[in-house]
RNA sequence: GUGCCUGUAGCUCAGUUGGAUAGAGUGUCGGCCUCCGAAGCCGAAGGUCAUGCGUUCGAGUCGCAUCAGGCACACCA
């Protein structure tokens, strides 16, 4: 399109005084194909009301003078006010359609991200506990955006930091040990702690590992034991460090294990399960923090190691290391960081998915990579905002120490599918409040089954056209409307010209049908162009649209006009049509982890 | 107080880089099973796009202000 408008400057007498060059640039601008809200006006449109400030004339004018000169293969086009519109031949959006349709491309395959590698972290909850729904959400986004970028012709690596390392971990453990004490009935849960703010996990699973670990006859005697020598000592060390360091690892190791299983089933997939304390212990920190020092970023202050972040656009310095020597998160994180930029694949992009709760960490890691001489603009921070929890009326937020749903419970109540489906198909900007008393309205009113359902029915469709079919009031079998082979026969050679023959020409007499058989077909032709937008904009929830749109189109379209019509060679053009609908609803479907059924 | 996100139909939410008449599901009301699955289809009602000003030929979309909600502002992780 640009290309042909490009030589048409002469065209226009205001525009002689433009240079090429200027002519040029406000062609690219200004030209944006674009598909039009109402039908009538196209399948494409281009505005070239913008003309009109440099030729002088009315946009309708600058329309019909452009028009001759549009030529365009496949498209015819039209001008109206201030638009040139395109339509494009059934032929060619047929044509597109025959990759899909005889397997030789995946529906919406495409390169778009074809020399992107894509490093993609996501979900990294701490070993503390059950994932929640907020940490599903992440699940649910990230694993979408794997997909589809995959499909976009993208590598990715996926990744999930297990924040096994700091505070948290001893305070599991010391849960652990205080669910014993309990469970031996030598103290209370929780202990009372006179002046000392003391977190604990207060969750069943922790009272189950300390259980587990107490069926062993010789762990008991050594809690038993170090409690009567220590007892009186102050809280936290109560448990020896021998003990705590055990417990530390058990419970890290259990839940490791719990969330792996629960992100399996939940058909998500990560490449690297990183442990942070791995980071620590094998110098990972340390390295990254010797390269801080070494360029001269850093300075210290009371006791602490600081980084000069406000130099590179963070609003406060941050402390590296601790006055007592200790590291901080951020120091980690960084670490963490400056490691994914230097991997040997050398990613175009490293990619993560907080919540919106870490946002303000964002100018923070920027800030201490670009200290380090890698390019802030490799990393990107997709934030997402939060899932609150709606109980009798009122708003919790969810988190491990207030009202958890957990995302288990909301699989086992609505399923896989529709927890996916549900969690991806709004915008990751907006905040989700779920209302734990409605949550079966999340299954039974759950759009995934209206989509699932078009998927069924179309699989119906096929599975009809090759059975016998059965009189069920007198049980008399007929034999089958096609064979099989035939009908492969028939998709292999079939051509978009004699697709077109065969199903659209019968409708033209019937404007509605024709309309909504040939609806469904750009709607399928945009496929490719909705799963490239989906991987730019990061934005997942435009597939779960996308479905819903297509499903209701062909929901439409069959109660509108039957595909296994009277004549046969009519009946396979539909039934052609039928099976690339099956196949983009079912990619579709997959490209969001949920699965097309064949029969509901 | 400062920063980020949000405010669109009764409810839950779409609306990609500004474009032609504002979109869907759900709910409400009214129709449709003598042919491929009614988990469906067809139709109706329902809107000051939070409010005001601005930029533009043109604003739900961009800017500023105000109001309302969410989140974050540690030598915690």
């Amino acid at each position: 399109m640009i290309h042909t408008l490009l030589p048409l400057k002469a065209t226009f007498d205001a525009c002689h005084a433009l240079s090429d060059d200027e002519w040029h640039t406000i062609i690219v601008q200004g030209i944006k194909m674009e598909q039009p809200k109402h039908r009538e006006h196209g399948d494409y449109a281009v505005n070239i009301s913008f003309l009109a400030r440099y030729t002088k004339l009315a946009p309708p004018v600058i329309a019909t003078t452009l028009l001759p000169h549009l030529n365009i293969q496949g498209f015819t086009a039209t001008a109206i006010g201030g638009f040139i519109n395109f339509k494009a031949t059934e032929t060619s959006l047929l044509e597109t359609l025959l990759p899909t349709l005889k397997g030789t491309q995946q529906a919406g395959q495409n390169t778009s991200k074809q020399n992107e590698r894509l490093h993609l972290e996501f979900v990294s909850a701490n070993p503390t506990g059950p994932l929640h729904l907020g940490h599903g959400r992440w699940a649910a986004l990230g694993d979408s955006l794997r997909r589809i970028w995959q499909h976009n012709g993208a590598k990715v690596v996926t990744e999930f930091l297990v924040n096994d390392y700091g505070q948290q971990m001893t305070n599991m453990a010391n849960s652990v040990w205080f669910r014993a004490l309990e469970h031996l009935k030598l103290a209370p849960f929780p202990i009372p702690v006179e002046g000392e703010k003391f977190l604990y996990y207060p969750g069943a699973y922790v009272t189950d590992l300390a259980l587990e670990y107490l069926e062993e006859d010789h762990n008991t005697q050594a809690i038993t034991h170090i409690f009567e020598q220590e007892g009186a000592k102050r809280l936290e060390q109560l448990a020896s460090k021998e003990l705590l360091f055990e417990l530390r690892n058990i419970s890290r190791n259990a839940m490791l294990q719990l969330q792996q299983d629960l992100l399996k089933r939940f058909r998500t997939h990560f490449d690297i399960w990183q442990l942070e304390s791995h980071l620590h212990l094998s110098g990972v920190v340390e390295k990254t923090l010797d390269r801080l020092k070494s360029k001269g970023v850093t300075f210290e202050e009371d006791g602490a190691l600081w980084i000069k972040s406000t130099e590179v656009g963070d609003d406060k310095d941050r402390v590296l290391v601790k006055s007592d020597g200790s590291y901080t998160y951020l120091t980690a994180d960084v670490a963490y960081h400056d490691d994914k930029f230097n991997r040997a694949e050398h990613f175009t992009s490293i990619v993560n998915i907080w919540g919106a709760d870490h946002h303000g960490y964002v100018s923070r890691i920027t800030a201490a990579m670009q200290a380090l001489g890698h390019d802030p603009q490799r990393l990107v921070i997709i934030l997402g905002q939060l899932v609150n929890l709606v109980v009798e009326g009122e708003k919790t937020r969810m988190g491990k120490r207030k009202t958890m749903l957990t995302l288990e419970d909301v699989i086992e109540e609505v399923g896989v599918d529709a927890a996916r489906f549900w969690l991806v198909s709004r915008s990751a900007d907006s905040t989700i409040e779920f209302d734990v008393d409605l949550a079966t309205s999340a299954s039974d009113e759950n759009p995934v089954f209206y989509t699932q359902y078009a998927h069924a029915r179309a699989c119906g469709i096929l599975r009809n056209a090759f059975n016998k079919i059965v009189d069920l009031e007198t049980g008399e079998e007929s034999p089958a409307r096609f064979n099989k082979k035939d009908y492969e026969a028939f998709k292999k050679g079939i051509t978009a010209e004699a697709w077109e023959t065969l199903l659209l020409k019968p409708f033209e007499g019937n404007p509605q049908a024709y309309n909504k058989v040939r609806e469904t077909i750009l709607l399928l032709v945009s496929f490719t162009e909705r799963v490239e937008d989906a991987g730019r904009v990061n934005a997942p929830h435009l597939i779960a649209r996308y479905a819903l749109d297509l499903s209701s189109d062909f929901h439409s379209l069959y109660a509108a006009c039957r595909v296994l019509c009277d004549d046969p060679q009519e009946a396979l053009a539909r039934l052609l049509l039928v099976d690339v609908l099956r196949l983009t609803l079912a990619q579709a479907l997959d490209l969001l982890g949920v699965t097309a059924p064949e029969q509901m």
